[in-house]
DNA sequence: CTAGCTATCTTGTCAACGTCAAGATAAGGT
DNA sequence: ACCTTATCTTGACGTTGACAAGATAGCTAG
């Protein structure tokens, strides 16, 4: 550290009083992630955050435009994360369940906010490539359980049904006490139990 | 205005100047109702449900307390609606399903709150035991449909997640055009696909 | 190396918001 | 007829999202 002629990364990255921050675009998102972890994707302010960023109240706005700008660079963000996911487990159907129910689970801030159309702009063509990528990996891994040819659609659909509504009940706690323990292997069993015991 | 003998309950309902609303609990509730159907469960002010009522923009605080406070109103009124919905389908598995999709899409704005705790106070007693009086017939609606007598908590919980995650796929939009028309229908085939064709 | 250009961040402001406190009004029982 | 209580209003305070204008610094051309 401590380089003696500029004023380098590193420097910038240590001082807080300096002007430029360095790379606030990823700090605020850093940031919402953590707030909406804590209370969810309405319980914080933009001003907020930026007090964590240690800039002032106006600084996101010139990054994300508005609130609704910050949180659609989230569930784009989110879904990128996501599609790469599930194209990792692409190969196994099972394994692309299981996938989509861990990512709701180890990215929360990220699935509470991509589910969720009203919060953010579905227009940005970022999100929209990312989330049709993912969606690609659904169709087509899911197409693959159907029992006659002509239900892909309806197996699709209902794969996908279970593994969301598995994530979200379990997000939002709903579910009995009798559901506790390591939601991936219970997920696991799930799709077992619908699709055969084909693993 | 003057009324001539006496204040009575129908002149409070027409004239809006009237000092007492008459039901004011119930005009905020369902004018609740109305702007998250418009905007989401986050996109409205008490204050605009106060104008939307005709009232000053701090009445609502004294039935409600605060915000989450009429959104725990809201959310317990829905357990009511929902728990009422998914009894009178008891008898058949496959019709509690189906009336779980069918209360998320005719009854979206209450939905909306019931699942995001968040938003407000889940120790409410009549919210409880609603919402226990939900989850008891869909524990054991369901575990009737158990393959194996072991696997009664890993159907229930299959079960719900498939209705739960089609009911919020749905509303969100974010499934595939291939999978518009009649939702109702549509989850009256998922289920199904997945349970056999006893029915 | 320096002059200016542009991206980045700050400061100041505004209307709207949620919440609280205090006062006004009406309803209903005694 | 009174008065107690529930209901609603008015006014205020600190916070928020958004906008405008100014300050700072990194970058590029000359």
């Amino acid at each position: 550290m401590a380089p003696s002629i500029t004023e380098s990364a590193e420097v910038r990255q240590i001082k807080q009083t300096a002007y430029h921050h360095g790379n606030l675009r990823r700090a605020i998102i850093d940031a919402a992630l953590e707030a909406i972890t804590e209370s969810g994707p309405a319980g914080w302010s933009l001003r907020e955050l930026a007090r964590r960023a240690g800039v002032s109240h106006a600084a996101p706005a010139h990054h994300f435009g508005d609130k609704a700008g910050l949180l659609t660079a989230v569930a784009a963000e989110g879904f990128e994360v996501f599609a790469d996911s599930l194209e990792r487990a692409a190969d196994d159907v099972l394994e692309v369940g299981v996938a989509y129910v861990r990512f709701a689970i180890d990215h929360r801030p990220y699935f509470e906010v991509m589910f969720r159309p009203e919060l953010y702009r579905m227009n940005d063509s970022s999100l929209k490539t990312a989330r049709e990528r993912a969606a690609h990996v659904l169709v087509t891994s899911a197409g693959r359980l159907s029992p006659s040819p002509g239900q892909d659609r309806l197996t699709t659909i209902a794969a996908w049904s279970l593994a969301h509504g598995f994530a979200g009940l379990w997000l939002s706690g709903a579910l009995p006490e009798t559901a506790h323990g390591d939601p991936e292997a219970l997920a696991r069993s799930l799709i077992r139990l619908f699709f055969g015991t084909t693993h």
